[in-house]
RNA sequence: CGCGGGGUAGGGUAGCGGUUAGCCCACUAGGCUCAUAACCUAGGUCUCGCUGGUUCGACUCCAGCCUCCGCAACCA
């Protein structure tokens, strides 16, 4: 009998700077979502990757004076490795929208969408400030002017691009949210969005002139354009499965089993909203291939206070710091329970510390520590095989609706169940006057705290490991996490 | 009257018509000594942004107001 399929990703960072708090955010709680997946019985293809192409990299690149291949190489290469240090399973898909297989799949769906007629050619205008050299939005201006150079004229210029025709979407979108109850997690983003569209949709531009930036997929069949990034990238989605490809499309061909069978679940932050529930769902109907299945979205973390982090501010929290002296299970954790699953929340060293100490410190590992050190001492082993799959379906409800803190919560009680037996039991003393009774009660908590380990194998990996090899070793090597 | 989401103890959050308003951290007082000065028990602290309304009953529904944050499209 062969697994069911499931299929998760999460968006691609843009790789203009390095990885921040948000990008460990979402890597991890798709990952836990991955293992839980696994656990549950399911094959999972997980994925995520770089995105490449854009002015703003092609800018960048020029500026470091590096060809712009080897400055994305470069960029690429330092996100792959973060996504192993953060914890992430190894079985991870990574998809860079450089790949040949991508550029040839987003060719390939241009060529579908174009095909079925959602593409056409139109002017656009763009009004330019010549003092900043950029082109400015209609939002941007005041009184029609560029507020930072109020007293120069503004360009027009004008060029063809191709355009997606949007506009067709705004009523199968609205279907497609009325039909999917569950489509957008949470509830407020999926209002927002639907909102959104029923004010209707404008068609916008999926080309830039290649003279102008040339860094992108080449539009197909025509030399002069290449396709405006987000067309690109969002279409790694599927490019990651080998679309187009005959081997993948066909029964039981990866796509087939992932995105068509697969419940494609997308993981993405409050940023990407409108592209990953409106613009990308559109995409997809325009090529004529089924929707994602959900998309979770997940807000920001910010600063001390809700005030955004940003390097001017000098408020900006590196992830690989923390990890770097706490481990990537502890980065884990306070991103699995301390973070609002899908609001904004502050992030403040003071508030990760006291949440390192409290939960893992103080908890599991204080807890594996004190048992442990009894069964070593009185000579209590346990050695039942514990059932990690049958232990984390207790929680599936949580899982199954992204409430990764609540696993949490449930995981905690636990642990605090086991320190009030030691406390009300005593088996340190018991064991003095009844032998077998306190080593009854040692290995009840033995019990516990394996199955505590088990439990934390989707969150907390490397700690649930060590967990179950304190128990067959019956000995603690060291602190899980010491008091910091 | 552009759209959407918030405002719950010192901090972070859950609840969304009837609960003694739940949880985590911090705090106070006892206890325990197996453990990482950890752990257990008890306790204090909230007129649930403001003002009205609906209701037998509102943190929960409605209206107005104050306030914060996103979005307002071609920007990753």
């Amino acid at each position: 009998m062969s697994k069911k399929p499931f299929y998760i990703t999460t968006t691609l960072p843009y790789v203009n700077a390095r990885a921040h708090f948000g990008h460990a955010l979402e890597f991890m709680r798709a990952d836990i979502i991955a293992r839980y997946k696994k656990l549950a019985g399911y094959e999972v293809f997980f994925n995520t990757g770089t995105d490449e192409h854009g002015q703003k990299l092609f800018d960048e690149a020029a500026k470091a004076g590096k060809p712009v291949q080897q400055y994305v190489d470069e960029n690429s290469q330092a996100f792959r490795e973060i996504v192993k240090l953060l914890g992430v399973s190894d079985d991870i898909h990574f998809i860079r929208t450089t790949d040949e297989k991508h550029v040839k799949c987003a060719q390939a769906f241009w060529n579908r969408v174009n095909e079925r007629g959602y593409i056409y050619k139109k002017n656009y205008t763009a009004k330019y400030c010549v003092g900043c050299e950029l082109e400015k939005k209609d939002s941007d201006l005041v009184d029609g002017r560029c507020p930072l150079h109020p007293n120069r004229e503004l360009e027009l210029i004008e060029e063809e691009n191709y355009f997606f025709k949007f506009s067709a979407f705004t009523q199968p979108l609205l279907d497609l949210y009325a039909k999917n109850p569950n489509f957008v997690i949470p509830n407020s983003r999926f209002n927002e969005i639907r909102a959104f569209v029923e004010r209707g949709l404008e068609d916008f531009s999926i080309s830039r002139l290649k003279s102008k930036m040339s860094w992108g997929v080449p539009v197909p069949g025509d030399d002069e354009h290449v396709m405006y990034v987000w067309f690109d990238a969002l279409t790694s989605y599927i490019s990651t499965l080998g679309w187009p490809d005959e081997a993948t499309v066909k029964e039981g061909g990866d796509f087939d089993r992932y995105w068509v069978h697969g419940t494609p679940t997308q993981y993405c932050g409050k940023d990407n909203l409108r592209q990953q529930t409106a613009t990308w769902q559109a995409m997809l109907m325009a090529a004529g291939l089924p929707n994602s299945f959900q998309i979770i979205i997940n807000g920001f973390i910010t600063g001390e206070g809700g005030i955004k982090m940003s390097k001017s501010l000098g408020n900006v929290v590196d992830p690989l710091d923390l990890i770097k002296e706490y481990g990537a299970d502890a980065l884990r954790y306070y991103v699995a329970r301390e973070v609002s699953m899908f609001e904004d929340s502050p992030f403040t060293l003071e508030a990760f510390k006291n949440s390192y100490n409290a939960g893992l410190a103080n908890g599991v590992g204080n807890l594996v520590s004190r048992v442990v050190k009894m069964a070593e001492t009185n000579g209590v082993r346990y050695d039942v095989p514990v059932d990690a799959a049958a232990l984390t379906s207790l929680y599936a409800e949580h899982y199954e609706k992204f409430e990764i803190n609540k696993v949490c919560d449930e995981i905690w009680k636990k642990i605090a169940a086991a320190d009030r037996f030691i406390q009300e039991q005593a088996p340190f003393k018991k064991v003095k006057v009844d032998l077998a009774a306190g080593k009854a009660d040692i290995a009840y908590l033995l019990g516990e705290v394996a199955a505590i380990g088990a439990l934390l194998q989707p969150i907390m990996p490397e700690t649930s490991a060590k967990i179950a090899i304190a128990i067959r070793d019956n000995t603690v090597a060291a602190p899980l996490f010491l008091r910091k």
